[in-house]
DNA sequence: AAGAGATGCAACCGCTAATCG
DNA sequence: CCGATTAGCGGTTGCATCTCT
């Protein structure tokens, strides 16, 4: 929260620049939610759906700018969205994907049913980065930190990132032969080892090929990454070695869980992609728990 | 018990992409 | 085609809470 709870904005400016349009009106609430704003939003969204989020708040009555209740809902309100904390298979999952798509944290949230970019950036922001760091992994590249240092009770217990070992993306670097070419060799140059699968070899030519297809290619690979499809990640693998400049997708089995126009590789809960941007195309009602309230 | 520092996370900001008229 | 509007994204902030001393 960046204002004081129950405050408004007055339209004055800082230094003589104009603030931002979409708060700028005099009388508009920003800060924590309170329950009585937050049922409102909830009804009048559940009563009218999602969208016209600049005139909803006018509609519904409520003091807020359309992006204030937009956020709000996507991020706390919308029944779909799971409260408590990530699970240890969530932050595998969620290191797999920062590792594959950096810090796009839409389309990491979009695999993980329930959870929000938000609450995955933040997540990531204050567990996960760090964690990485104490393990001497650079928590942008995944490669190990060049003059990393563990201190004396650096988690000798190896109770850091859970990963399972076939998905280790990023083996304990020794301190060691921090400058052993032999582990620069395997380690620094970022291999990711899924069993026999060493994908990170070619990470520049599948992510420059993932990002020219189309959203399901990338979606299924997604699905294989997390349903641990070797098959699949093979087929990806090849495909892309082949790659640009003439990338064609690659073919998939009909049997095979990569394959895009089945989307069989889902496991039942996940939803599929509504865009590009990762936004999850179904809710689901039956989880109606709503969360807390600051 | 109290103060200081660290941590967690909801909310905001600024920007870009997509859509509309 | 173009400008305006809207939706969505990632980065950042700062308060509330927790932990440590």
């Amino acid at each position: 929260m960046r204002h004081p709870s129950g405050s408004t904005i007055s339209g004055s400016t800082s230094a003589g620049k104009t603030v931002t349009p979409c708060c700028s009106k005099v009388g508009i609430k920003r800060g924590p939610w309170t329950p009585e704003e937050d049922e409102i939003l909830a009804n009048y969204v559940k009563k009218e759906g999602e969208g016209r989020w600049r005139t909803l708040p006018k509609k519904a009555g409520l003091l807020r700018c359309g992006k204030s209740c937009r956020l709000r809902w996507m991020n706390y309100l919308r029944p779909s969205v799971k409260r408590g904390r990530i699970t240890p298979d969530e932050e595998d999952l969620i290191l797999r994907l920062h590792r594959l798509l950096g810090n796009r944290w839409a389309l990491i949230a979009g695999r993980i049913p329930g959870r929000t970019d938000n609450e995955i950036k933040n997540y990531w922001n204050t567990h996960l980065s760090k964690k990485l760091i104490s393990q001497g992994i650079d928590p942008r590249t995944h490669k190990p930190l060049q003059n990393w240092n563990p201190g004396p009770d650096d988690d000798p217990g190896g109770s850091m990132v859970s990963v399972t070992p076939s998905h280790d993306l990023n083996p304990k670097p020794n301190p060691g032969v921090a400058n052993d070419p032999r582990r620069d060799q395997a380690s620094t140059s970022g291999i990711v080892d899924y069993g026999d699968l060493c994908l990170e070899t070619q990470h520049e030519n599948w992510e420059k090929y993932l990002e020219n297809n189309n959203e399901d290619v990338l979606s299924s690979f997604l699905d294989s990454l997390m349903n641990d499809d070797p098959i699949a990640l093979r087929q990806l693998r090849n495909a892309v070695a082949i790659g640009p400049p003439s990338p064609l997708p690659p073919t998939f089995p009909a049997h095979s869980s990569f394959n895009p126009s089945t989307n069989n590789g889902m496991t039942s809960g996940q939803a599929g992609f509504g865009s590009s941007t990762g936004e999850l195309k179904s809710a689901h009602p039956s989880n109606a728990a709503y969360g807390r309230h600051a």
